[in-house]
DNA sequence: AATTAATGATACTAAAATAGTATTATTAAA
DNA sequence: TTTAATAATACTATTTTAGTATCATTAATT
């Protein structure tokens, strides 16, 4: 079951590395080469992860020398679901239905109604997990 | 997010539609053409779908003349984890590592405990639901 | 001004997963 | 013997995922 993509993974890596360098040695700014040197990600893949971010308004990227990608909002504040609504949407396992045809019964469908309360528990409980909390496991 | 595949999808309609039969008309015995018909399902997919249902103990099939599908188990004893499990594994949203390198932090790591505690809660809530409660809303 | 080191945008491709089809064998009733 | 069903298994097409390649833009350094 597919519920963390790798997209998802591998910007959470990255954000993580940052966070540390961030708040144990204040350093701002990242280039994507250097994550990449220090978690071994793909480069160009990782690159448009992190361009990604940048558009969500997570990160903001410098372009040109001495340029790289640093924090706009701190990482205290960057929820788990905000990086995974960037790369895989809002946490949504209520669909259900496939190919659009309804479900045999739909209005009082109790399959429909068990998975919407569970998403939203899921989604609750997701949005307690930051970058920080990652890094630090609280 | 995919939480519920195809082969789950079209076997719940299969068996819903079964036990709604059964149910209803004390009707026994099925066809992959009559499911098919009635559910406008594809038939060879179908048919394979039955089989591994077959082998999972839920199902028993008929060769021949006068063959087909009838249930093993009754369907209000046939849980919603019990179809899912025949096609896609046991509920499981804790594959939070990917391609098998670890988390950052995975001793303490709050995700990870977190996303076990909600998939607990998942298949508690999942093994609530039968073939006849998709049929009853209830 | 030229060079260099960075990101931006976008197109492309390879691999894996998913969904579905085809073929041949087996079985049992009529 | 024919017919109507499933069994087993191989094959194929489509879609999604993961990743690469290319060229453009930008800003600091020399
Ligand atoms: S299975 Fe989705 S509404 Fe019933
Ligand atoms: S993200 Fe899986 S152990 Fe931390």
């Amino acid at each position: 079951m597919k519920f963390i993509v790798r997209d998802t993974d591998y910007a959470v890596r990255a954000l993580v590395y940052m966070a540390k360098q961030s708040l144990s040695k204040n350093k701002k700014v990242f280039t994507v080469d250097e994550v990449v040197r220090e978690e071994g990600l793909p480069g160009r893949f990782l690159r448009k992860l992190l361009q990604t971010l940048a558009k969500r308004g997570l990160l903001v990227s410098n372009k040109g020398k001495k340029g790289g990608f640093s924090f706009l909002k701190p990482p205290a504040s960057i929820k788990l679901t905000d990086i995974m609504e960037a790369f895989q949407g809002r946490v949504d396992i209520t669909n259900c239905l496939l190919k659009g045809r309804p479900c045999p019964n739909k209005k009082k469908c109790i399959l429909r109604k068990t998975l919407k309360n569970i998403n939203k528990l899921i989604q609750r409980e997701l949005e307690k997990i930051t970058v920080v909390s990652l890094l630090e496991g609280r």
